[in-house]
DNA sequence: TCAATTACGATACACTACGTTCCGTATCTG
DNA sequence: CAGATACGGAACGTAGTGTATCGTAATTGA
């Protein structure tokens, strides 16, 4: 119904998966890449500054020197736009190292994910989680575009751990996982104590004490 | 300076500590007792059902029947009214049963918090958390009226159980809170697996695993 | 009994941000 | 050049915030 604007997809930023696999010639004047790349870099400049108090699609206009219309053209909603802007900026920071064993994997991830967090990322992080909590897009968006391939990736490691004996068979992986990540993400979005560098080590270390067959 | 409004403490509903001990006597008309219950109930009730989304000011004074400006008069944000209603509310609910070993006091408590928090309550928390990332006071007065000493239970505990040797003297104790509560923290506010009665015991169980002297 | 004091609720106000609509202009394809 | 689409500016209605003002209610103390 109704004949509307952008006949692309309408939630993140990213074309519909289209049939062919590229269609690179459309009929009018083309997305300006610079522009999204602008407004993406801006929102996350405003969440690592400000956090979710100063975020506004205002804001993020004028500091992209865009039109607010163009951004709600391209995002359905401010936590599709943080999404968004934290997907492109910050995701890359932290890849998993595929080497070693899975208690060195973790624990050098984890050591990866506290630094990290512990600085302007930590914030939009917490900013986001936020804004989640308010619209149930924005948290669907995070957990599929980022916590749930994170946490598979985990995931895996471990599971391979457990294949190789490295790790007890018994427990139960969604547990460890909780038990190894979300200190990070609480120390995040409640300061009571704070995320340093080292603390994803002292994560792992307790952690694995209870994972190993024997005793350490 | 100025001669402003209420001579009274103005953060959260509370008297100021004065210096006699009570003084029950004052000039004018005297609080109505029976409206502050009422705006802390209603307070409550619409962060259970809509969550930090539905939670205005408006909203909450009229379902509680007040004006906005008896809510503005005592209490200085809607993060301060939230954190007051969740603190009447809600805090009481969950007390410590000091018995047995630690490791049973611990997992006890645990699963209590686990039951609670998977309800209405982890929402009204969830809202709370969300809140207090937008506004530092909500955040400060959630962790010193409620965050802070709850943990300072469970440390106490946590010592106890090594003074008496059921529990490893050489790990870190804020580590240790941290991988047992930041779990059900974290299933609350990043709902990629569900919070359950029995969440609480498998955590227990796992981080117990790394804190016992001689292997289960 | 009455003055002073404080609480309460209603109304009005200025402000900010949201999300939408409309418009003129720019840039591409055919 | 026509058609289509992107961009940015301006205006609009809505919602909520926080403040100020006002009339009324309740209590203390003289």
């Amino acid at each position: 119904m109704s004949d509307a604007v952008p006949t692309r997809g309408h939630v993140d930023g990213h074309e519909p998966p289209a049939e062919g696999a590229a269609e690179p010639k459309r009929v009018g004047r083309p997305r300006q890449e610079a522009t999204k790349l602008r407004i993406l870099k801006a929102a996350n400049a405003i969440l690592e500054e400000t956090g979710i108090a100063g975020f506004t699609i205002e804001a993020v206009a004028a500091r992209a020197g865009a039109g607010r219309t163009t951004i709600y053209r391209w995002w359905s909603s401010k936590g599709a736009l943080a999404v968004a802007g934290f997907l492109a900026e910050t995701a890359p920071k932290i890849p998993y190292v595929p080497t070693g064993s899975a208690r060195e994997q973790i624990t050098l991830q984890l050591q990866r994910v506290a630094e990290v967090y512990s600085g302007a990322t930590g914030r939009v992080l917490a900013a986001l989680i936020a804004e989640g909590q308010r619209d149930p897009n924005t948290m669907d968006a995070f957990l599929e575009g980022f916590a749930r391939p994170r946490r598979e990736e985990g995931k895996q490691i471990l599971l391979a751990g457990i294949e190789r004996g490295e790790l007890r068979a018994d427990v139960d992986i969604e547990v460890v996982l909780d038990a190894l990540y979300a200190p990070i993400y609480y120390r995040i979005l409640v300061p009571l104590n704070p995320l340093t560098a080292d603390t994803g080590a002292q994560i792992a270390r307790q952690v694995f004490a209870g994972l190993t067959p024997e005793q350490d």
